[in-house]
DNA sequence: TAGATTGTTAATCGATTAACAATC
DNA sequence: TAGATTGTTAATCGATTAACAATC
């Protein structure tokens, strides 16, 4: 059904977030030249986005905010309540588990798992801590598709092996590790230290 | 002086996790056909990648696994140390401020902090909270030239403005807000929810 | 009306891939 | 030698941009 380029997805979650920031204003129109000028992308290249989006702007107005916002989260199927465990309760998974916003995008922490004895039992933000122990039966009892990893690297093949048994779909990996997965199996890799060092590249080059 | 495409570039963080993990597991070469497949990318891409960067492989061997991390290393300044400061001492502050193995890419977190005065003086892993109001004076005294911005988002574009008077050349932004900063500063968003929102996509269309 | 803006097509640009020669 | 592999060129593919007609 739906197709767009993959160049244009990635633009997805900054075109939501600008929308969401004006919407929040009360603006109710924004045209492609100012989406363009935000992101630093060409204005034809926005315009493409939304006719992509089966989205229709206003002659000397621009495009409607909300419903523009709205078909994004359609799109993306941010409507729908995703649930996720967190794997892992260190400081990340702590972030994670407690960042605020994450029910507007559909996404729900159903828990919060970690391996640690001492922790097991205790509250990180609402969520009281379980051994990872239980990671398969709870997937299994609440139909769990999504799991966020934040555990140390040495874990993350092994657990990840045993969320998909339990018959996990996605991976949101916080982990240094690239993790292995069957055929069906989407993994995100968020790999932190990567954003600093294309920043590192910058500074180093500052002079030139 | 060294040039190489965009996209390479954005596949550098990647090739330099997995050498890593190689390096420790003791292997010496690597051949493109590996790396290909870890990296679910086309062979003649990393042999491409490799040329960009000046290395050359050996026939029947592969790539010295050593010496291109170093080169990565070395390509993108890794091997110097970029001092940061951390503003924003919450979870994701103290998360960043503590993550383990930032010293092995040349960043050093001079300081964190915080404008909550319950927080000032109190202790995140080595770091001393210190008041927001003292950023300034801090990145100039300590010459910093990167913050790693975890604050609030209504308070993101005030502290940037003062980061970037005080000196400051590069902001690694997780808060949730496009920032405006003048010509030659760069800035980096990590929009956490981006992620997210691709796995959604993914996770609803999973029957199609 | 003139100006601002969308929407679309064609041209261009940049990135990836196929093909294949070189060589250890 | 045969097989494995790199390195490079040319072809292809995909994404972006320029040009411009349409229209409120």
């Amino acid at each position: 059904m739906d197709r767009i380029s993959k160049a244009a997805f990635r633009r997805l979650p900054r075109y939501h977030q600008i929308l969401s920031a004006f919407e929040e204003l009360g603006r109710e129109y924004i045209s492609s030249r100012e989406l363009s000028e935000i992101l630093e992308i060409n204005e034809t290249l926005v315009r493409k986005d939304m006719a992509d989006l089966q989205i229709r702007g206003r002659q000397n107005q621009g495009y409607g905010i909300s419903a523009l916002r709205q078909r994004i989260e359609e799109f993306l199927g941010l409507q729908d309540v995703t649930e996720a465990l967190v794997v892992g309760g260190g400081h990340l998974g702590t972030a994670l588990a407690t960042y605020p916003g994450f029910e507007h995008y559909g996404l729900k922490i159903a828990g919060v798992l970690d391996n640690d004895p001492s922790k097991i039992g205790s509250m990180i933000g609402p969520y009281e801590v379980v051994s990872v122990f239980r990671l398969a039966s709870m997937i299994q009892k609440h139909q769990i598709k999504l799991i966020i990893l934040t555990v140390p690297k040495d874990s993350a093949q092994e657990l990840t092996d045993i969320a998909v048994n339990a018959g996990v779909r996605a991976i949101w990996n916080f982990t240094p590790r690239e993790l292995n997965v069957p055929e069906g199996v989407r993994v995100r890799n968020e790999q932190i230290v990567g954003g600093f060092m294309a920043l590192s590249y910058y500074l180093k080059n500052l002079s030139e």
